[in-house]
DNA sequence: TTGCTTGCAAAAGGTTTGCATTAAG
DNA sequence: CTTAATGCAAACCTTTTGCAAGCAA
């Protein structure tokens, strides 16, 4: 559901380069390489975890510049950031449109999943807390099935 | 709604120090003033602030054991963390019940709010994710009444 | 008395910044 | 040619840790 079929990356990937050239905003090799990573990536990856995994095509990258890049493609739209408890680094997330986020806490798999009244209840939020609201985040904590699976054998 | 009333504060007090007692944990006196602040503080406090607002009362005590003792309340189940994003730094909520908090893209206030069918969904998620749900948080983002004016006068 | 807890300072992450250099437009 | 973006290293901020001294039980 977050993995995004081949021609929808290249699409979504397009779309962005489209956007950032718009707005004057250099392409470089590695600036593409970090957005068309995370556009593919399922995994929520850390900063460090792109560097590594970018770093055999690009040796001479630096981290700073991944986190250079974190910081505009957030700043522009494309990504966001997520936080979760007992890990101190920022993950991030290729994702247009809102979505929950559940965690578990045993092995620190992050997957995406589908909410359908979630978005819905912005209104009602708004209503009861005089907050002009913007956007939400929903992050379910527990144990994945295969954490379920290796605990019983335990 | 986070506030305590001066009663319920004593009594969630008393309670907590009980249990710790009950696991044979010592009761100093800054352990029992970081806990006491927390239940009173509606403001989602940061190690930094307990640690400025503490201080006054013990010149002597140091932010390490602020950090300690919060991973010891944490860990007890008496108060939760809480990272929100564009804060680097983790807030702090004592609290029984789960509850969703609302965050101030502006000023950076936290708020909480309660949401009635919000615990409701874990078993939907159970179902749909496999994952066995322990908690969740929901954590909404905007502009707090007081930001919406300063903004309009702008 | 026992050993958990503290205070201090140093260390350990993770992220940001300053600056000279490189390269996109 | 201009100036945004990079790479590097140092700085920064938050949190954790090691250890001797202190104090709750």
């Amino acid at each position: 559901m977050h993995t995004h079929l081949e021609e929808d990356r290249q699409l979504l990937y397009q779309n962005a380069l489209d956007h950032l050239k718009g707005k004057g905003i250099r392409l470089t090799d590695t600036r593409k390489a970090i957005l068309y990573y995370l556009i593919g990536s399922p995994n929520h990856p850390s900063a460090e975890m792109i560097y590594r995994d970018l770093l055999p095509s690009f040796p001479s990258m630096s981290l700073a510049t991944v986190y250079n890049n974190l910081k505009l493609l957030v700043d522009e739209g494309f990504i966001s950031e997520l936080k979760v408890s007992q890990d101190s680094t920022s993950r991030y997330d290729f994702m247009g449109n809102e979505h929950p986020h559940i965690v578990c806490e045993r092995c620190g798999a992050i997957e995406d999943f589908m909410d359908s009244h979630h978005p819905n209840i912005h209104q009602a939020i708004e209503r009861r807390t005089g907050y002009q609201v913007t956007r939400s985040q929903l992050v379910v904590y527990g144990l994945c099935p295969n954490c379920q699976e290796a605990l019983k054998k335990a």
